[in-house]
RNA sequence: GCGCCCGUAGCUCAGUGGAUAGAGUAUUUGCUUGCGGAGCAAAGGGUCGCUGGUUCGAGUCCAGCCGGGCGCGCCA
């Protein structure tokens, strides 16, 4: 197995302390010190303190004297500071091996510590006939993220969009489009399916509330009193009104291949596609699948056999048909009980999302035999994906099911000054297609600017502004953990300085324009090189654990993080010390020249990793 | 009511049970005869929501509160 210099230093690090201290070799943890300690790696002894009743103090001294000599050979020696054993690098010999990696290997980082394993990554997965909202918009760049970073350990990966083109959804769309709709106004509209949307919220409002269910236990009033914000959403719908029986029976027909609703399905279908597929080529995203719920409905036969043979269903007195999973002592993942059945068909034995869900999966461990399933999808759906999973365990699916979970995005709410879900009713929004332009636009600006006097021809400045706007949409998402809700923030969305997406575009076109005009050439000579240099080949030999721990943690902002550390040490470093210099000895001026490269290698790499990409020039 | 997520600098956020809690932004101040200033250097700014507990050691783990968000069968 491949294994790069930092990994192999800190693995025979740990063999040689668990040699001398009598511990298990995973026991021995060799951490990176905190920031402004002078040691590049250390091991605290605080926790041997109790078997070798000695001070942490007393075991690390006596352990910087045990290991002379045993030491790693990118390891230059090791001393006692306190209770801690601090390591420093053999610069020279590390750097040399670093260099060697980046230099061999056209994708330096990579590992293949994945390799024979097949990852399905469920991402993006908009709603045929909805707008494309910023809440897709995460699942896809997360996704689109997560789906290259397994890619580079090795795995093999099937990222596939599951396109909400199935169920009740389509029932209400063709009830309403019968009820108010224009098909051949709809045709001729600029935008098509935001007349689709408005006749989904036109059945919406039409259909209403019943109990106000969702705030029952809030003490807020029932129907009739409802306030205006609270009404008409999804949860609230009153589920025996004629409107919705007769969506639910034009979904029943729809999924008995009737020719009337199938004819308009597909028609939807055409038309969103048509939108979805502009943006995804503005975004620069491609998927391996693009299997719609739809695709799996040939499958629900098979799928209620396979339930069925593992003895998990229950017909409930309504006619419906479900897993129980209240009734069979099964667990959450946070050992919490179920309330509530998986449901598995409706009464009148249509499907359910659930439905489509146990197919689809069923489907992938079929075709792919997949190591894990991974459903990027927000994490209202948390408690979904515990039933589903449960579910799929408890029918015997084998691939690991991960949920990664992200939140929601949030806008200020000037009324309440505070930061509430988007509203469309309340005007309270961001339409995807306004922020990818006016990303686009204000990164042209300053392409546009002539204070800046940038060498560029006219003919590429759209594509450059296109890569930089995007790239800030996209670094301003994964730069932070996915877990929290979003606060909608224009300024920051649009960012193209400090912690953001161009400035890391920007070091990676400085580090380029650099070796345009003296490229690096033969190899670099470490022992012209000193204490200016070292924390940046520090930091080009940590990417191979970034990119695990990405992996590990299904969290690409440590990526993101670890970019703009580097990217900052880099402009630093720029600033203070002039690379192409005739007053420096050839061999620093060239080896510098390497470093240059080393680190826009990793710069670029990493920014595609992201799914972002970096111009030539900017 | 039950469950999940979140609470760290004015604002937006990082933070592997380990050493003096860090960035961006905003504010203030410097830096360009130079490989690109979308940059660099520096300053000020903290009761890590509160209270207990576990631990040699807690922003991090556990419990209970407080505050915000989300979810709780025939929607997706």
């Amino acid at each position: 197995m491949k294994m790069h210099t930092i990994d192999r230093t800190i693995s025979e690090l740990a063999s040689v302390v668990a040699q001398e201290t009598g511990l298990e070799t995973a026991q021995v943890t060799i951490l990176a010190p905190k920031a402004g300690v002078d040691a590049d790696l250390c091991f605290p002894c605080f926790a041997l303190a109790g078997t070798l009743k000695k001070s942490p103090g007393e075991i690390a001294t006596d352990l910087a004297s045990k290991l002379q000599g045993k030491l790693p050979d990118t390891i230059a020696k090791a001393e006692a500071a306190g209770p801690y054993l601090n390591f420093k690098y053999n610069w020279p010999v590390f750097a040399n091996f670093v260099f060697g990696e980046v230099a061999d290997d056209a994708t330096y980082g990579y590992s293949d510590t994945g390799k024979g394993k097949t990852v399905v990554v469920d991402l993006s997965a908009p709603n045929i006939a909805k707008p494309f909202s910023v809440g897709h918009l995460r699942s896809t760049v997360i996704g689109d993220a997560l789906v290259r970073h397994f890619r580079a350990q090795g795995c093999t990966v099937i990222g596939d969009n599951h396109l909400g083109d199935w169920g009740t959804t389509f029932g209400k769309m063709i009830v309403a489009l019968r009820h108010w709709g224009d098909r051949a106004a709809i045709e001729k509209s600029s935008d098509p399916v935001s007349e689709l949307t408005k006749l989904y919220v036109r059945f919406q409002s039409e259909v209403g509330s019943k109990d106000n269910k969702k705030n029952r236990h809030k003490g807020l009033p029932a129907q009739g009193e409802v306030p205006a914000e609270l009404e008409a959403t999804e949860e609230q719908l009153d589920v025996t009104s004629p409107l919705m029986i007769e969506a639910r029976d034009a979904a029943l027909a729809l999924e008995q291949d009737s020719p009337e609703e199938i004819a308009l399905w597909k028609w939807f279908i055409e038309l969103s596609l048509k939108m979805f597929e502009k943006i995804y080529h503005q975004l620069g995203v491609k998927f391996d699948e693009q299997l719609g719920e739809s695709a799996y409905r040939t499958l629900i036969p098979e799928t209620i056999e396979w339930l069925k043979d593992s003895g998990i269903l229950k017909t409930e007195p309504d006619g419906s048909i479900v897993v129980p999973l209240p009734d069979m002592d099964v667990r959450d993942r946070h050992d919490n009980a179920f309330e509530t059945p998986l449901m598995v068909l409706k009464t009148n034995s249509g499907t359910v999302y659930e439905t489509r869900d146990l197919a689809c999966a069923l489907y992938r461990e079929k075709r792919w035999q997949p190591a894990k399933i991974i459903y990027v999808v927000g994490s209202e759906q948390s408690s979904y994906f515990d039933k589903l999973f449960v579910g799929l365990k408890l029918a015997g699916l084998k691939a690991d099911l991960v949920h990664t979970e992200f939140g929601m995005v949030l806008m200020m709410n000037p009324a309440s000054e505070k930061w509430e879900k988007m509203s469309t009713r309340q005007g309270r929004v961001v339409l995807l297609e306004d922020l990818l332009s006016q990303a686009v636009a204000k990164a042209r600006e300053v392409l546009d600017d002539p204070e800046r006097h940038l060498h560029i021809d006219e003919g590429s400045k759209d594509e450059i502004a296109r890569i930089i706007g995007i790239g800030a949409i996209k670094f301003n998402d994964l730069g932070q953990a996915r877990q929290r809700d979003v606060r909608f923030d224009w300024d920051a969305m649009l960012s193209l300085n400090g912690y953001s997406g161009p400035y890391l575009q920007y070091m990676a076109v400085r580090a380029k324009s650099v070796l345009s005009k003296a490229p690096a050439t033969g190899k670099p000579d470490v022992s012209t090189l000193g204490d200016k240099e070292w924390p940046l080949i520090e930091l080009v030999a940590r990417f191979p654990q970034v990119i695990a721990r990405v992996c590990d943690r299904y969290e690409p902002h440590h990526m993101a993080q670890y970019l703009y550390e580097l990217a900052s040490a880099f402009g630093s470093y720029y600033d203070g010390t002039r690379i192409i210099d005739p007053e420096t000895s050839p061999e620093l001026q060239n080896t510098r020249l390497h470093l240059v490269q080393a680190v826009g290698t990793v710069l670029e790499e990493g920014l595609q990793l992201l799914g972002i990409e970096t111009p030539e020039k900017m």
